[in-house]
DNA sequence: CTGAAAGCGCTTACAG
DNA sequence: CTGAAAGCGCTTACAG
């Protein structure tokens, strides 16, 4: 661990006997090379460096040209409530592939995972500031902290939609709406009418919970003697509970807002004897946990968070180049509905 | 977007009538308070930092500094072969944990995803330097940089265990070892004596596979009769082959590498009407997919993915911050066995 | 084609 | 208790 020193350009230039300047343009020569430096001086320069071992530093460069080629990520909840059916990992890979495509590095924020709350301004300093511009994400954002980035004019995308008063920023989110509408549509052509709907009360209110319910009541509603009922997780989890349900209401089939209701939903099915799709018809909108080992392909809704995560690096590279308007963009990442075995048509069995 | 100039610390030095250095001081006031400066100046300075809205650049601050609180994470391997049984995600989740525990921000590098072959040095330039130390990982180091690091006195701990020639560092990585000892002992106790080990062969050259596989041979060579017999995830995954397999040998226990294999193997076991665990015991050696649809619990080995990551990140916050030897420091993280319902008496059935 | 100089925004001895 | 100055390691006009 003898580290002394590493050398510095000073070092190279005086090795090669050159001024540190021309080391400076010699390791920055322009593809091209606008700037002219004669073959002998790059020669002795890159000889110096190679017998120095020297490496530029990358914080010395970011302080001189002012940007540093860093994307920042903050999560405002806790990484845990994540784990999740996998949804922060895939946006992360979606994120890393399409930083690397820009030539990027990740800065992952990990302060204040110990407190309840986590903040961008700690002791009023921006900790984000450290990356040219941010991606942010989680279910509760802290306004003011939103509002003071705008303000202040830091590049940021969101991952979800949150409306904030008073201000108006760029985000990224998957196609929920039409997901959930697909799905109905789905069910109602195959002639369910009596459709329900399994939540967890505490998911309820989130935007992705309340687009996906929005996109299927409407085609609920836009169906004679269709009706959509909502069933909490906490009676799908009690399998008699379920059962009464399902028979006094006549539902024939389940719409589940992710893949943890799907898994829940379909143990207490095989608890009570139901068949899928058989007896009962059961979907997904929400990426598939892996697969179950059942023979049977799961209908389901592709959130493609992946592209989620590309779309806002992709959005916020581009301002971060100037190659963009200062117009605000929000978009909606289509998904993809598959169709599986766990759907069929209504009393099929 | 008119993001004029950020204010630095000669602004707020003007408006508040005092010196830049001032300014520093007052931003650093250390705990106790062993700099000196009058509650008035304080104050005015205070005030000028808020009504600027100052708020210090980091990079500034390194470059004085010398040091950042960044950790840096550096895969040989493209993300997506982690996303198998998500072993990246936990380890980062681990990482991300530790490193917030020490007050640090991740360094996530992207370069070189496209490429083939990843590299740390681009264009000699060591891209890790931007953070205070590293974490690597991947199958497949580059042995020429990691000694190139290590020359360098460049702080680094790998996630696994890797021998390179001539260098010696750091690195942790879970118990795989005592993980297929008390696997296999598992199985030998409850009678099992033909025992199937479950693998791809492009995974079989893998030191935690070997690290597993050596761990079962030890115990069964300890055994009188007993037998292990190396099965390929090819032959697992035809439930013709497999059933011949199994019958000509006498094979009544299955220990499968990790989830992906135990998943292959328990869909086959299904279509040729293997009943577990009451024709045949089945165990996994690595973390499960969630749960299956079944309601059995899976024998399987905890790997503490998440553990490794953390420990990774205290070995390296404990170099960087100097409170520890430089001896190299070499740890295994012990694995958890856990019995589940997926294995029980030989012949039970 | 190359060098001297200023500057990026901080921190940290060193004087006073 | 506070300020002037040097320095961290680069980049980038600006002279020559």
């Amino acid at each position: 661990m003898t580290s002394r020193r590493r050398p510095t350009q000073a070092d190279v230039a005086r090795l090669a006997g050159v001024s540190q300047s021309t080391v400076s343009m010699v390791l920055n020569q322009r593809d091209g090379g606008s700037i002219l430096i004669s073959e002998d001086t790059v020669e002795k320069v890159r000889n110096a460096m190679q017998v120095l071992g020297y490496a530029p530093d990358p914080i010395a460069q970011m302080l001189a040209q002012g940007r540093n080629r860093l994307l920042g990520i903050f999560n405002y909840d806790p990484t845990n409530s994540y784990l999740r059916d996998g949804f922060y990992y895939k946006i992360l890979a979606g994120i890393e592939n399409g930083a690397d495509q820009h030539g990027y590095n990740i800065l992952l924020l990990t302060r204040n995972r110990a407190d309840q709350k986590r903040s961008i301004f700690e002791g009023g300093v921006n900790t984000l500031r450290l990356a040219d511009g941010a991606i942010l994400m989680g279910k509760y954002p802290n306004h003011d902290e939103l509002r003071r980035l705008t303000r202040e004019g830091y590049p940021f995308v969101y991952i979800g939609r949150r409306d904030v008063p008073e201000i108006e920023f760029d985000w990224v989110i998957s196609d929920y709406h039409s997901a959930g509408k697909q799905a109905t549509q789905h069910l109602i052509d195959l002639k369910h009418r009596v459709i329900g709907y399994v939540c967890e009360s505490s998911a309820f209110d989130a935007n992705s919970t309340q687009e996906r319910w929005r996109g299927c009541q409407e085609v609920v509603q836009a169906t004679p003697d269709a009706q959509l009922i909502l069933i909490d997780q906490s009676v799908v989890a009690d399998p008699a509970q379920l059962r009464d349900l399902l028979q006094t209401q006549h539902v024939t089939a389940l719409i589940c807002n992710d893949a943890i209701n799907f898994r829940e939903a379909n143990n207490s099915l095989i608890q009570i004897s139901l068949r899928v799709p058989d007896d009962i018809s059961i979907l997904s909108l929400g990426d598939t946990l892996g697969d179950f080992a059942t023979s049977l392909r799961v209908t389901y809704v592709r959130l493609n968070q992946e592209q989620v995560g590309e779309a806002a690096v992709n959005r916020l590279v581009s301002r971060l180049d100037g190659s963009s308007s200062d117009r605000v963009q929000q978009s909606l990442i289509p998904c993809e509905f598959v169709v599986g075995d766990t759907t069929t048509w209504r009393g099929s069995g």
